[in-house]
DNA sequence: TCCTCCTTGCGAACACTGTTCGTTGTCGAA
DNA sequence: TTCGACAACGAACAGTGTTCGCAAGGAGGA
């Protein structure tokens, strides 16, 4: 560094366009940067010119590492996929396994935003996702889950776990958003024990129940019904 | 027209211009169109200006009589929830009553485009989504599950049926944008044969049951299991 | 050393999106 | 007949994903 850096260049210079090193970009730096936003703002903030603003640069820089957007959002699921760490499966406490595998899996989406959504409709294939699909499988098999139980409850749960995710999600994103979720069912509840009680016997009825419980009660709830069934269906050890 | 016309609308939704003369708009007009392109090429083809040209108008014009998109997909939402039809509660039945309304919403949902995204992250307030509960936790109540488990299964399990219906309406998606469903699932399956066996053992392993089934059969087993946990919960008869 | 090829970076543009503004045209009531 | 209300709507704004064409630099060979 001179003195002649400081100096604004005469406007005759055809200008250097870049003073930077030109290798800063790269798919995980990408990926990291919209992670960060989708954290921070939601799936809604997460477009292609703000994830490259938030490193520097055009949108159209981001298109030599990743095909589309589409892409770019798997790449980010997986690596919060990546997050939830794997239990080495244990014939003896199948029930706890999964229950606790499955919990963190909705913990770990419910945190990021709401990056589920890109989850549901498709069937996920990146390298995290198969590594967990295969520990959940491995669990319920040493459970003595029948086959056919094992290989649709890996992608019946799932659905549940992400669909609860984007609930619980949302629910953060209100508070993000400056509103508050208890106002908010508040207002739910009193719309709901002000319909006609006639029409709507059990409704009026259950007003607290309705409104009892955050997101990862009712997920506690669901998840608790779905584990007893495939117990159910499990042959005795 | 049924008795969902008499409740009073959810506050948020703006009250329609009252008594005005409408030449060839309307809010009715407006909804069936939106449904109509939604059935045909699904969410994301519903935009504001396409459901206008549908109408022969322009975009603008919808706004007279919807406040936002979001509160048009409310109202489509509501409409296609129309379609279910609602049995009268009897106890001695209530598991196929619940199980047989459960299927149908699935049904409705997954004809009718990914209009289950919708549904997720948001509590379902329309007249027909208030009609269907009521009438869900009554079945319930009538079979002798507790009163916080049926107000938490009516969330749950409503989160289940979107999220399985999203992905039912994607086959559909597929088969409409003239992939071919079975062709992508041989795919998915000759990708999950070719893993390293060492390191995916049940996943190379199930790769039949994994592939097995279309979405109804999928949903079904889920179904079956949430139904039967509540079940356990009843009291007996 | 020079001259290619090839990948990356990136501004500009295209065809869209939801929404708002200001104006026009029409109709019911006074 | 006049007037005010309001649906209809073209144009515009700010935003989106994506493509194109060009510039810059490194790698590899002559």
């Amino acid at each position: 560094m001179t003195a002649a850096d400081a100096l604004p260049e005469p406007p005759w210079w055809t200008p250097r366009k870049n003073a930077a090193p030109r290798r800063t970009l790269s798919r995980e730096s990408i990926v990291t940067a919209a992670l960060k936003l989708l954290r921070a703002e939601g799936i809604d903030a997460l477009s292609m010119r703000r994830v490259a603003t938030e490193l520097g640069t055009g949108a159209a820089s981001l298109y030599a590492h990743v095909a589309h957007k589409e892409e770019l959002l798997d790449l980010v699921l997986d690596e919060v996929l990546g997050e939830i760490d794997l239990p080495v499966p244990d014939a003896t406490r199948w029930r706890q396994q999964v229950t606790a595998l499955w919990t963190d899996s909705h913990a770990a989406l419910a945190r990021n935003g709401d990056i589920a959504r890109v989850l549901l409709g498709r069937v996920p294939l990146g390298p995290n996702s198969l590594r967990i699909a295969e520990t959940t499988m491995a669990i319920l098999r040493a459970g003595g889950v029948p086959d056919q139980a094992v290989a649709w409850a890996v992608d019946v749960v799932g659905s549940f776990v992400a669909a609860t995710a984007i609930e619980t999600a949302e629910h953060v994103n209100l508070q993000r958003a400056g509103g508050d979720p208890t106002e908010y069912y508040g207002q739910v509840r009193r719309y709901m024990q002000a319909l006609p009680a006639d029409r709507f016997p059990v409704t009026t009825a259950l007003t607290a129940e309705l409104t009892a419980g955050d997101g990862d009660d009712r997920f506690g709830f669901g998840l608790e019904l779905l584990v007893s069934g495939l117990a159910a269906q499990a042959r005795p050890a």
